[in-house]
DNA sequence: GAATTACTAGACTAATCGGTCTATTTTTAT
DNA sequence: ATAAAAATAGACCGATTAGTCTAGTAATTC
């Protein structure tokens, strides 16, 4: 049984992932964790913020456990279009309306407080550093750079693919992937 | 001078972009615009939804008239790439407060009313359409496909760029623009 | 078993939310 | 000039917001 702690903090993640920071209530997180309000100010002194920043942080930290599972043991064209598979099974196991599940925050972070921009950048950084160890080990040449590039095109076929209710933005980052990695 | 109503839009269209749709609020639009709330409702009698369903467009519109400008006259990598430095521009005039003038909402967009993810659908596939229609005139293959691409790219540098205050992702466009071009 | 700490419980507050409603003023049409 | 329509003005509404505070319970430590 997970404590009253990591509930809220998984269900924030759950909600700011289709909602983002200002649609995501307190109330809605406490009424589907089922806990009273003292529960959540007793476990997250700093409120909705202190709460919003670890949800980010464990809906990142869940969804780079999920890539790099598709990742592991395989060559880089595989891996990276078996981590492509994990985007499209997200939209279409939740009818699209889960994508990256911090793009919603991310998208209006720098008109929030500092510490949800950083947590997002946090996390961004993080995703990116692994692929890129993960594409150094397979002795693809100017890594770091190519996984910028592949988490930008993956960021934005994640965001259209979304509102346009078609996975075919994320479909075509497979014909893509090749053309990135051999450049 | 701009009727009431199009300043409405207008302003409405700057908050978005920068809060998304839940960190919007009808009173800080008024407020900034200086009307009452009578003016708001007998424009929008739909309210809020329909408020920023106007603004979405407004705003998307906007911005492809500045896609327009740049891409004008140019030849594709000159054009695409003068496209990415008016999204450097957003971000650097407004200390990295104006992204991508949709993205914000879109990425909630399918928690809301189906008109939102709609109108925001609709932005996204007039840029793209206008983006082909230019590639097909300077007789680039598979002009959709690597519009949709070139979209999909753009749209994720945006975000990484704004969520980590920093234009290199942006700026790599450039370095892909031709590859993607010439696949 | 007594004291301390961790946690739950929920009433309560002030502010704000989107929205409605009735006047009043301004503009347009006749 | 007058009637009709368009727009402004803002008081008011119930609901909800994040957050505070006091009590009480449960678990832990000594």
């Amino acid at each position: 049984m997970l404590s009253t702690k990591d509930r809220l903090i998984q269900v924030t993640a759950g909600l700011i992932r289709r909602k983002g920071y200002s649609g995501t209530g307190i109330s809605e997180v406490l009424k589907e964790v089922g806990v009273p309000k003292g529960s959540l100010y007793h476990h997250f002194p700093d409120g909705k913020n202190g709460l919003i920043r670890q949800a980010i942080q464990y809906g990142g930290e869940a969804q780079m456990l999920k890539y790099g599972e598709a990742l592991r043991g395989q060559p880089a064209l595989e891996g990276l279009s078996a981590m492509v598979d994990v985007m499209i099974n997200d939209l279409l196991e939740s009818d699209y309306k889960d994508a990256c599940p911090i793009t919603a925050v991310a998208a209006v972070a720098t008109s929030m407080d500092e510490d949800i921009r950083l947590a997002c950048e946090n996390i961004f950084k993080g995703w990116q550093e692994n692929l890129a160890g993960y594409l150094e080990r397979r002795g693809i040449s100017k890594a770091n750079q190519k996984a910028e590039q592949l988490y930008a095109m993956f960021e934005g076929a994640f965001v259209l693919s979304q509102a346009h209710k078609d996975v075919k933005y994320l479909k075509n980052q497979k014909i893509y992937i090749p053309i990135i990695l051999n450049s």
